[in-house]
DNA sequence: CAAAAACAGAACATTAGTAGAACAAAATAA
DNA sequence: TTATTTTGTTCTACTAATGTTCTGTTTTTG
């Protein structure tokens, strides 16, 4: 049904999908293809649209939408099959394996760094205590996740109670609103919730005891 | 089919409504995406009211309704597509896939039986919407589990939220202050704290807008 | 009712993104 | 082999998205 160059960009426009949240620009698929114009996606695209893989609004930025995919892109229900698979394993598979195989996990086992409140230090932090087993809904795309224990009341409005396991994703980046891992003058660590102010930044408690710090961004 | 701006905004209106129950209104969108005016989120609720995400009433303040969620911010009922960790592969790195299947056996998969409310239906309590992976130190040993969604805010003050997935073992016995699923009149269920009145029953629940009922312990 | 809060949208500048023609080379099917 | 389709490339044109400022209206609320 599909050429080698239709399926792989559908692949990555798959990946994309579920990594980011949002589906790839023209320019974007050029580069994960590799090409230098983005005529020869556009081709692609209008290709994918034909047969029915992929719905989009024309003139519309990213607005890219899968409706299906052809059955070597779909992971679910592979299990016993990969099972198999990963006992006797020739080299090359072995790459395509494990990537199918983080597809089905459902729970995944993450470290317990520790506990965090006002005035931990970091270094209890990157203390790993033991792990848990959590559920995959938890675990945001890409990225590397690990648990904290909760200790105080700061985010008590938010349902954060003392002696709660939070997930954590590693990012580089926070958007207004989120709640993030504060790690305040190198040496404490509390959750906050993040905000823009201008050029500074804020972190709000959502308990009312606690007062929201501004700061310079850096 | 979003633009990231769209998604963020989708994301923010998303989690302002949970948070708060109300939706946000322009200003505090254009705080959340660090715009200096509000012309832009007009724009970017336009894009999303046009593509279908959002409902809402025109002239309206806060007349926002979302109506659909893109699968990258929806948490419920959805498969873990965990990316691999895995890519970079060395040839010995199978034993440690297997490793990683073996973790799974910590967690395990719980039916969610339905949502609980007052109000609602025993019926509604016997129908498996899907199924949640827990951590096995929820699970006291020997016993059957199963887990339900909570809806509403009678127990806020014990932490348990509305949205929160409780996991209850079932079990013929209840002691005092045990929070249990009270099905009352064969119609109602709801989680409450259960105490013995001397030889009636008395079931609270954990917020004062709720008033406790006491009953004939049959 | 009046003040405050909130929504609507025009206008402009800039950047990001899509559309498609045209031609050559490579792959594929008959 | 020959015909057909797919792919890679360059180049041009056009459209959408975004950030901003400003002005006006409507709705909420005390």
């Amino acid at each position: 049904m599909l050429t080698r160059k239709q399926h792989d960009l559908l692949n990555f426009i798959n990946k994309h999908l579920t990594k980011d949240g949002i589906p790839p620009s023209f320019d974007e698929m050029k580069e994960a293809l590799d090409l230098r114009s983005k005529s020869g996606i556009h081709r692609l695209i209008t290709a994918l649209e034909e047969r029915g893989f992929i719905r989009r609004l024309a003139h519309r930025a990213r607005a890219i939408e899968i409706v299906k995919l052809p059955d070597s892109l779909n992971t679910t229900n592979k299990v016993a099959q990969l099972q198999s698979n990963l006992t006797a394993n020739s080299p090359g598979k072995v790459e395509a394996d494990s990537q199918q195989l983080s597809n089905l996990v459902h729970a995944k086992e993450l470290p317990v760094m520790g506990r965090i409140a006002a005035g931990v230090p970091i270094e209890a932090i990157s203390q790993i205590s033991h792990n848990v087993a959590v559920p995959g809904y938890m675990l945001r795309n890409g990225g590397d996740h690990y648990a904290l224990e909760v200790k105080g009341d700061s985010m008590i409005e938010e349902g954060i109670n003392d002696g709660d396991i939070v997930v954590i994703k590693e990012t580089k980046t926070a958007v207004n609103g989120d709640i993030v891992v504060a790690l305040v003058k190198d040496s404490e660590a509390t959750l906050k919730r993040f905000f823009y102010r201008g050029d500074a930044i804020a972190l709000e408690a959502a308990n009312p005891a606690y007062e929201t710090k501004v700061m310079p961004s850096d």
